[in-house]
DNA sequence: CTAATGGTAGAACGATCGTTGTACATGTGA
DNA sequence: TCACATGTACAACGATCGTTCTACCATTAG
């Protein structure tokens, strides 16, 4: 299962995560890599390809990240503003990699388009959980919201930290779902 | 007033938000910020400092095109959310330039300096608007609460549309003030 | 007329970039 | 034992990077 390509991809992940695009070269990668030049460069045959390659493997990291948690209640919602947090406090805040990745490249539709189906899967997580707990409510919606909330905790953790957006967000999350009379 | 060093910070603020930080070299910042190599060194000595100066012309001209708008009312906070959807409708849906700036360069002070001071003036800005409409509601828990939707309107914009996220941000942000009795 | 100011054009520098090449080591299945 | 897949180490390529240089032009105040 942790076979060469997916350790370079979650090394290559760590790296864009804390260091930015711009900044490490591929020289640098490699060395976070822990693998030859000439390795790194079979799996992902240009650095594009490496940024592609961290974020495909982010993506389902994150999914998984935020899987699991309460079964019932608003708790099951809000579960995933605890995982984003914990996610912001012990793993890395610097910011959401996919938009990271998206203002060092914004003409690059491959990038666009990862970006983009990362962000729907999200929004599908809210709108899931959402409609398991409240069926009729207006879930298009609320999933967009909630979205929006996940955003805005994810950019205020870089300013504010990690702690401070967690609160502001569950607080946006309750008062949102609770006046739409979720609780 | 438009002397030529803030015509050259216009013009890289321009160069960075429809390039990001990464792509352009300072031969294209130069292109786009119409002097010769000469003057843009004189005036910034180095790429890092091009940067720093695109973001305090951003700061000033971000809190400027936000200012203004309906006097009284829950319309007096919500202007700044409008405000924000026009420029990402009309000047650039790329992100925050700031929060980008600390993406591309995570470890450097002074970027993240700027950034901070130009998102505490944003927060100001709210708790301004809401202590004027509503003097004895929790002033700094909502100016907290409406910069982080601030922020997921920003990111949302990105990937799911400028009008869609602005719809997004009102309705949160009305649904946050009703609940504290402001309308 | 002169000197200073503030600008332009464009060549050139060393360093670093992304990428590819050659040469060699290791383990594994036939 | 042999072929082969998969890995390493590292030199080297041309291109591009940020930065500095020399040389020249236009305007204006003394």
């Amino acid at each position: 299962m942790d076979d060469t390509k997916t350790r370079i991809a979650r090394n290559l992940d760590t790296q864009f995560a804390s260091m930015g695009f711009a900044a490490p070269g591929v020289d640098s990668l490699r060395d976070g890599a822990d693998v030859s030049l000439r390795t790194l460069y079979k799996y992902y045959p240009s650095r594009d390809a490496m940024v592609v390659g961290a974020l495909e493997h982010r993506n389902t990291a994150y999914l998984d990240w935020i899987s699991g948690g309460p079964e019932t209640g608003i708790e099951h919602v809000l579960h995933i503003f605890n995982q984003l947090g914990a996610w912001l406090e012990n793993v890395a805040n610097t910011g959401c990699l996919f938009i990271n990745a998206l203002a060092a490249y914004p003409n690059d539709p491959e990038i666009r388009a990862v970006a983009e189906r990362h962000k729907d899967a999200v929004r599908q997580v809210f709108a899931d959980r959402v409609e398991k707990i409240s069926p009729a409510s207006d879930i298009t919606m609320l999933a967009e919201a909630l979205l929006s909330i996940h955003e805005g905790q994810t950019n205020m953790a870089m300013i504010r930290g990690a702690e401070a957006a967690q609160i502001t967000a569950l607080h946006l999350a309750q008062t949102l779902l609770q006046n739409e009379g979720i609780q």
